[in-house]
DNA sequence: GATGAATGAGGCTTCATTCAT
DNA sequence: AATGAATGAAGCCTCATTCAT
């Protein structure tokens, strides 16, 4: 049975779970340096730092919240927060690693991983990270908009893990789906299309009339439905 | 001939400049306590300021350029660039007003009125767009990062801009298809969407490659292609 | 009859009515300087120019105010403005030289000079100038808080007009009258004070309510009373 | 023994301290984003600004003299001026606050307390206060003459303090002498020419030669002899 | 003459980061 | 170790006055 691009694919789809794995390490292992005693009490920091953060600075943007502000938020003095980060734009940085970890909780508990059919698993796929995306447009937007502040060795490594993990998931999604390219630019770039167009609702929800979950669900459909006729997908 | 559609298309993409002059003319000094008198000289110095705006804002972001940045960067003093702005925030506002006229200008340039059959239109519009969007790619992310840190009026004039003008173009364009919904909300999500993957090139060039224009060129047909299918759009 | 102090007295009975008419040189004496031919177009200029500054200044005091706003309430350009006078400070000094003319005319306006039993004098004088000042509360609130900031050269003549014109006036008044000190410290003293007194409802009106003429009419009373019971002065 | 109304004037008068801190809290820094932790040091440091701040705006005014003025006066920097004060505007109103602190401890180290006579107290507060308000002629020009530049709720709280505390600390010395109307308008009135009479010499003393402490003295005899005589009110 | 655009110093205020306590 | 007071450069914006047109 299996063609070339099939073998690749099959490896592949073995090689998935892994995947999700895989790109956990990545996103733990960017985490700030700390003495490997501290990097218990570090993350378990951190965790508040992104959590205090996010109640002030989705509200008002990373240029019009203080580092006082922040600290405030999180219920630490200025001093205690920088034991835990080394400027403010590690606070920006922490955001990313934060949004990609909360992405990976929502495929590993949506059941993702259980799903063979590498059609099913696109739509899945596609299905559960736009409703992740759409419910948290707050921080999804703050990214989207303050990544470019991140200094140039902070925005490399942002940078990288998107093309890795998200843009690389979409990738990797498509290159098992039988009839679709399995490598190549054409694969970046209908994974980038496909991840791009994943982050409509929480970009661009204001020109449409989301006014309850069904309509964000039927937003999905639609979108879900766009994109596999789009790539020529033809579903069971 | 033109069925009544397309005439109120038309009208709409013509009559926007006028829409755009009144919008200009209320912002930005011309009418403002100290501001200057003559229409004229307003204009083009706004349009100095966005030309010299645009050198260091796309570089260092809003935030990472000073006023003074900006006024040296348009060979003004501080005083006179206040002459003709109220505000730094307007200069934001500027540069959206700026890329619609650029936008529209582009339409305009590129013979797009001169097309009658709705799916050539739409087709033609489409890659004007997304030529036009991804050239400019430094001030399109300029201002879809930026815009949020527009103070609430001009935000909303900007979110209004966007709505009635970008959407608005290919909710008119769609509409015109024979087969697609004529309004409604499937058409305000369609020109949503496909408003959005305009954007693809100039918001996520970097997780493709452009080395050159032939690849842009292609990137374009790949957009293209996918956005009529996804429509599910026939081309002759 | 008359006693050595009454001679004096009457003697300066005699003098003043022309006292309101060399007080009135003195302040026309202060006039900003201009060729002769100018003169009575400079003067017309100016009396624009403290009708239209009155109008933004009593509302945001004379530091809230810009020249330009000053132009603007004016009907001037700031270069015509700048022809008549020779900085901000002169608007000042203007507003003060306005003040006292229109005391004058007020006192002039009220029939003062007919009088001539002393008593009755300082009576009527007290109530058209508590009258005239509880009127232009905003104009005299004005120039009690911002004399301050005339130039020393300014604010040298300025109060040399308070001591030779409003104190002086009620100098004369007092020491017209049968048992009351001719001359000394005592007069400056008590003319002081009934100077000052009479200021009370200008500057103090908000610690008193003063709903209505009748109202004010009321207090003007008190006070009379109080200066004359004060200065133990019997009225006839 | 003192008959009800002197229990209350006396209350008013000792509880005038609480009143006062308590709004000082409310004022500059304490409890602002960003403002000191520590209130004692918070005290010492307005302590300190109202000093220095005295040094160089009494001389310019408030208009004439910067936030940098102000700090270098203080011996601060201006950062850390603004943990202490949360606008220019502030330091004015801390002016209030200390000016009033500042009779309150003239009258109680006056002795004004241990008097029970309502005439004498009435006199003894006449002479105390006359005699602060003249040795602190500055301070109280300065207070005068600015306070309409306080924003609106400073200005309200300002006004209130006023005629709470001084105003009202002769509405109750007066109500409390036999023969004197216990309220109503006709105190209030009289209350309000009495305070603003002890100003006189603050206000207007350039109009008065002062040479030395006999004559200030000298002045504060005509005054509560013209407040006596003026009120009716009769000495033992 | 008359206009108002232009200047640029200086105004008030904020804030990331450090470091004495 | 933990705090938050202190720094001072830099931010945005205003404005009295001048002078080219």
């Amino acid at each position: 049975m299996a063609h070339p691009a099939r073998t690749r694919q099959t490896a592949k789809v073995n090689g998935t779970p892994g995947e999700l794995s895989r790109m956990q390490e990545r996103v733990a292992g960017q985490g700030l340096p700390g003495g490997p005693a501290d990097r218990e009490l570090t993350e378990q920091k951190q965790r508040l730092i992104v959590e205090g953060a996010s109640m002030v600075l989705f509200e008002k943007g990373f240029h019009g919240v203080s580092i006082r502000d922040i600290a405030t938020a999180c219920g630490m003095s200025m001093g205690q927060l920088y034991h835990y980060i080394s400027s403010k734009d590690d606070i920006l940085f922490l955001m990313h690693l934060h949004s990609q970890e909360q992405w990976h909780r929502h495929l590993a508990e949506g059941g993702f991983e259980q799903i063979t059919d590498p059609v099913a698993r696109l739509e899945h796929g596609l299905r559960i990270s736009m409703k992740y995306l759409s419910e948290n447009r707050a921080l999804i937007q703050f990214i989207f908009t303050e990544s470019k502040y991140l200094d140039r060795e902070h925005l490399r490594k942002a940078l990288e893990l998107d093309d890795q993990n998200v843009v690389g998931f979409y990738r990797h999604l498509l290159s098992e789906i039988p009839g679709q390219p399995a490598e190549g630019p054409q694969v970046q770039l209908a994974a980038s299309v496909v991840s791009f167009l994943c982050t409509f609702l929480a970009l661009r929800g204001w020109n449409v009339d989301l006014p309850d979950e069904a309509a964000v669900d039927a937003s999905i459909d639609f979108l879900v439905e766009f994109i596999f006729r789009g790539l020529g997908i033809e579903r069971g």
